[in-house]
DNA sequence: TATTGTTATACTCTATAACTATA
DNA sequence: TATAGTTATAGAGTATAACAATA
């Protein structure tokens, strides 16, 4: 990399900023990060404890009490499909449901803010980076509206043709 | 903002992707994040506890356990300054600033290997466009190596001079 | 009385190990 | 035996309220 001495630093510095916005609108909508990620992904489609597990990046027993906690305050709900006597796959509540679009629409609304200091061409720039660094990167998962991940792979944002 | 529905929530997918290399590196380390933090704001010059929490976005209680765990690992050490018999000032120890010392070493090396799919240029340009908002938005702290908030407030990174 | 820092308590998040029930 | 999920336990991080000592 031809990074600059302290473009680590000042990402994670980046980082922080915007969790601690995104935590703040969280709490606005009383729910926690970790709920927020686990209802985005089931908004659409039910899935298994394993998983889930595997998409979120925890061991089993951590989404298990996460879910536990979701599920007392009735934002989440488990269902056992007859297939496999085992198996759990977790839905949203119409509640948990609703929860997740309202914050959704307010983290699209508000966390771009942190961009306001830029010009309208460095913005749009910005978010033209920002999303080939998602695609290429790996986004971890699936906080974005669209479900699965986006990955169109062009990262040319000098040029861009719809700029 | 013109930022596209969705953004919002690409942020966010890209601050937990940086938070999560960066808690990697940090448990290479034997740190944890906050410990890293906590460090990182003392490691030139001692701080009061209750400048400190305000730096750091917490509460008082929360400052203290997080100083009592690092202090039982023999990072930082409370200081008794004799103007004021209340006040605890906070300094690293030498393995405490080891520590800090090599994880930014690190953190600086390969943080920003993110960026590794987007082309040479792009990466300069967003590195720039990075900067830009760290200085304008007030990026939380001192994670950067430069002590305090770098804030040279040019955003046009379109137009940069020593690319 | 106001301020500095701590202790007490509680909750969320996360990890590892041990366990149950089913396959 | 392997897999799905849970329970048990522990520790980090964070919050509020109550408290101590000093100013």
């Amino acid at each position: 990399m031809t990074a600059h001495h302290g473009f680590g630093a000042t990402l994670v510095g980046l980082a922080v900023l915007i969790q601690r916005r995104h935590a703040q609108i969280c709490a606005e909508h009383d729910l926690t990060p970790a709920q927020a990620q686990l209802l985005c992904m089931i908004k659409d489609q039910p899935r298994g404890m394993t998983e889930l597990a595997q998409l979120m990046g925890l061991a089993k027993p951590g989404l298990s009490g996460l879910v536990d906690r979701a599920e007392r305050r009735g934002l989440v709900c488990r269902n056992t499909p007859g297939y496999d006597r085992r198996a759990v796959t977790l839905s949203t509540t119409p509640l948990g449901k609703d929860a997740i679009e309202a914050l959704f629409a307010d983290v699209s609304d508000r966390l771009p803010d942190i961009l306001e200091g830029l010009s309208a061409q460095d913005q749009h720039l910005f978010e033209h980076l920002v999303n080939a660094v998602a695609a290429t990167a790996g986004v971890p998962l699936h906080f974005g509206g669209r479900g699965e991940c986006g990955d169109r792979g062009e990262s040319t944002a000098t040029a861009c043709g719809d700029c």
